[in-house]
DNA sequence: CAGGATCCTTCTGGATACTG
DNA sequence: CAGTATCCAGAAGGATCCTG
């Protein structure tokens, strides 16, 4: 995805616009919502990784250094050998990872409307 | 962006992968929140176009096209001259775009937090 | 006005190799 | 383990042209 905003005109100034760089970054709520529901707010980076099967190393690490841009969470690192990182929720952060738990709540909740709308290949129907 | 699942395991099944497609996709939190909030739940094509400012007409058609299939909104279409399309939030789409209004809410309330973490370039600072 | 098809440039993101 | 830099195939997306 490129950059949603780059100041063409006077929307940096709109809030959807700023909020929309942070959440609509593919990985970002998969992420905080790991971090949130399975490591409790915390984890290092390759237990991290290792919960987030299909993404890179690379887009990882990429999308950490936005989030803690961002605010959404904070690393620390020791600067010794076998290194240990950790990341965590920021305050602000548990505020947004609430609010992406809503819209997964949402999609649990819709799951049978979202699906029904959904007629993907391999007609796959239980019942009909 | 690349589909986020792609049933390389058992993903497909998990919610938060589903709701991902959705709500990450760049455009559609914005589309559904100009909807919402700027023409009361329904517009026509153009309207809209007009209200999405650095929104090329060809992704606003595609994203148009995959939050129909997702059933945020439907569309109705007169067959005839001068084609009059309107969008409109479907109960489904309500429901969502009530989640999405907290996201921006939320980065409204933490506007000055996201601020004073992004030291971008061109020092702008209105009063210190 | 609404929107499909095409072309072509830009960007994304995976794989790999390397540093500490 | 944690992270960076490079390479490169493939996807995203804008501009344009065309239909009804």
């Amino acid at each position: 995805m490129q950059p949603v905003s780059d100041d063409r005109e006077g929307h940096e100034d709109c809030a959807p616009r700023r909020v929309l760089e942070i959440f609509a970054t593919k990985w970002t709520s998969m992420i905080l919502h790991t971090l949130h529901s399975v490591h409790g707010g915390q984890a290092r980076t390759g237990v991290l990784h290792r919960s987030l099967p299909g993404l890179s190393k690379k887009m990882l690490v990429q999308t950490l250094r936005e989030m803690e841009h961002s605010g959404l969470i904070d690393r620390q690192a020791e600067s010794v050998v076998p290194p240990a990182v950790r990341y965590r929720l920021t305050p602000l952060g548990y505020r947004f990872v609430d609010l992406i738990e809503q819209i997964y709540a949402w999609g649990r909740d819709n799951a049978d409307a979202l699906d029904a709308l959904r007629p993907r290949a391999s007609s796959r129907r239980r019942s009909g």
